[in-house]
DNA sequence: GTTGTTTATATAGACTCTAAATTTAGACTC
DNA sequence: GAGTCTAAATTTAGAGTCTATATAAACAAC
């Protein structure tokens, strides 16, 4: 807005770039496509349609395949998206463990690695283990250093919208000061980094349940509670990075501290079972009880268990009113560790919701699982290459 | 995202669109440019300059001036944005009052209206009493309906980005249902209805204390809190327009309500001036106490007052925590009824900040007084007149 | 009045698109 | 198997946009 952009001026080859942009959109989003479905799809004339091909062919962006059968009049050129040329990586850098996707240019999966990092000590062995996951998986699928466009890096930390950690935050400059540098310089791709809930967001709303959704909130409430926002499609950043941390909770009646569900679960286990009074299954198992135990424990129908959860309940609802207030997502989907089994919840969560507001968002359970976040690294990676695909030097892969 | 979006294919006028639009919008920021000033400004060879300035000087958004007083060479030509070629209103329709702003392109008002609603019943006199403004400050100024390019009307009811108030609410649709239908339909302009705290926003950010801050929130703090929330200078709705909805607070420990700071200070003084052992200067007031009059009392070293300003600063705080810490805006301007004498809180609420987070937004107070929204409506009307520009036909006044 | 400087105007060339005419490749018909 | 039909590819002409360069104009200074 207040921006006088000395933005270059709009010259005649912009309109190519224009139209070759939205050709290439189209197609990569549909595959195949003959010339005369491409004048359909995006309004231009024929002449231009195959122009533009042409173009995008010797850049390796498209290949033309066979014609295929007419069944009347001449055969149309085909014209297939070329996912393969080029590839992304989409990392999650998590507490306990790395997950590294390697996708072709239409997201798809061709790859997969990972690494613990539970035995981590210092930043530079993460960083080491996390590159061994991403040598892994290229090795996996034969792709080369040079064939990758773009990394997606998610960190459970405040990234702002350059992609730089927040600095100020001692206790993440501690944690990895130079993986987004490391990994930007001794590569040749760009490493994109993200904070893990806004990469969560992003995956659900390109392959999860928030699809078409684009007033969202993912709230990751394994551990600790940590969300992503995103409004009309965008996600927010803030001003530092800080969009979506939830340090707030600890104001708010009922909550009182960012500990996720699963956390929450275990502490109300073993309050339960320390009083001598209770009979529950749960009772049974050695040592301490896991979240997990206690949703199988109530999924029987202990009496224990069922109290625990309906209290969890209770308690994530007060967390998503207080998000599902201040900015009115159409849905919130509940993400991390407990993700499939906190599919129970959901009505206990939702009745308690209209005590609060008489226009409750959705709520609703990750369909990603584990891969929440490395999805959305992938699509991360994926935006920023399209956003610049026509500026991208393409290597065929050796 | 997933639109396959058919917009229309890039043709060749298409540049002198974007060129057009660029060297407008340079033009209108500055005012007056020379030739040249325009070629350094937008990156446009001289020839394109002069065809798009005798296009815009064609549409009447430009004026030629006679030439400067060249000290060497040939006379430039000198162009002026022609600030009154067309005329936006700015509309405030508050609960007891509605503002009437009438400006120029270039955003200087005009003429100034209003009407008090306090007696109104029903939604048509509210109707009536606020043409009534506009009509005043037509008349006030000269300008014909036919010169106004558009308004911006902010309500106190969420308001989703099409400008359509939520109709689910039945208390706004009791409110207002035909607001903006009337508007719209009755006068020869688009009526663009915004919430009111939006607009807010808007205002500070163009005219008040957060210009150049493009992670802002400000919170309308008079009678009852309400937030308007910007991320990255894009201002935040929401699915159904409710972003910025704080009836959280009644989940927030220490707020408890969405009352705002004058609502809380006259509970607070009349509460403590129940008790008969409490010795105060507000005891010899008349009447119940109003939170401007707690304000004097404290200015003049009151202790009774400044214990509630106090305790109203505390719970400020907390209000600003949550947006802060959940949004982390670079700043929190505080507005509404209540502003000017709230200054005196920011440094209490500012201590208190620092309590609940490491990283706390700057808190400032809104410098537009009673005008915050509707100077906010004014920028409204002119993004949508920026964003049109090319497209309106511009009648010259009678 | 001549010179120098800056700007305005005119012309040529390059790139882009559309639109319309022409050609081509395959299937179908007799 | 030659002719016909159809849809798509290709070619050609035309219009709009920009830049770059050359030329003309207006004013100041000497």
């Amino acid at each position: 807005m207040a921006t006088d952009s000395i933005t270059a001026a709009a010259t005649p080859p912009l309109l190519r770039r224009v139209n070759a942009a939205k050709l290439l959109g189209v197609l990569s989003r549909a595959g195949v496509m003959t010339g005369t479905g491409l004048i359909e799809a995006t309004g231009l004339t024929r002449a231009t349609v195959h122009a533009v091909c042409n173009d995008l062919i010797e850049m390796g962006w498209v290949v033309e395949l066979d014609p295929g059968h007419a069944t009347v009049g001449r055969p149309s050129r085909r014209f297939e998206f070329n996912s393969r040329a080029g590839y992304v990586l989409g990392v999650d850098v998590g507490a306990a463990r790395s997950t590294v996707l390697l996708a072709d240019l239409r997201g798809v999966t061709v790859a997969k690695a990972g690494r613990s990092l539970a035995a981590v000590k210092t930043p530079a062995e993460r960083t080491e283990l996390v590159d061994q996951a991403i040598e892994e998986a290229l090795g996996a699928a034969g792709v080369t250093h040079a064939q990758v466009l773009a990394a997606g890096i998610g960190v459970a930390a405040p990234v702002d919208r350059a992609g730089h950690i927040l600095a100020d935050d001692e206790f993440w400059r501690l944690f990895d000061p130079a993986l987004g540098t490391h990994l930007t310089t001794l590569h040749h791709w760009p490493a994109l980094l993200e904070n893990d809930a806004n990469l969560a967001t992003l995956g659900e709303h390109w392959r999860g349940v928030a699809q078409n959704v684009d007033d969202l909130a993912v709230l990751l409430a394994g551990e600790r509670f940590g969300s992503g926002l995103m409004d009309s499609g965008r996600l927010l950043h803030g001003s530092r990075g800080g969009a979506g941390e939830m340090l707030y909770l600890k104001l708010v009646e009922g909550v009182g501290t960012t500990h996720g569900i699963a956390r929450t679960i275990r502490a109300a286990a073993a309050t339960a079972l320390a009083d001598p009074n209770l009979e529950s299954t749960l009772r049974e198992l050695a040592g301490p009880v896991s979240a997990e135990q206690v949703f199988a424990a109530a999924g029987v129908g202990d009496v224990v268990a069922l109290g625990i959860l309906r209290g969890v309940a209770r308690r994530t609802a007060r967390v998503i009113a207080t998000l599902g207030i201040l900015f009115n997502p159409e849905l919130v989907v509940l993400g991390g560790g407990v993700a499939e089994a906190a599919g129970v919840l959901v009505p206990e969560i939702e009745a308690e919701l209209s005590g609060f507001t008489t226009t409750p968002p959705r709520v609703a359970v990750s369909s990603l699982g584990d891969a929440i976040v490395s999805v959305g690294a992938v699509r991360h990676a994926l935006n920023y290459v399209e956003a610049h695909a026509l500026d991208l030097e393409l290597r065929p892969g050796g």
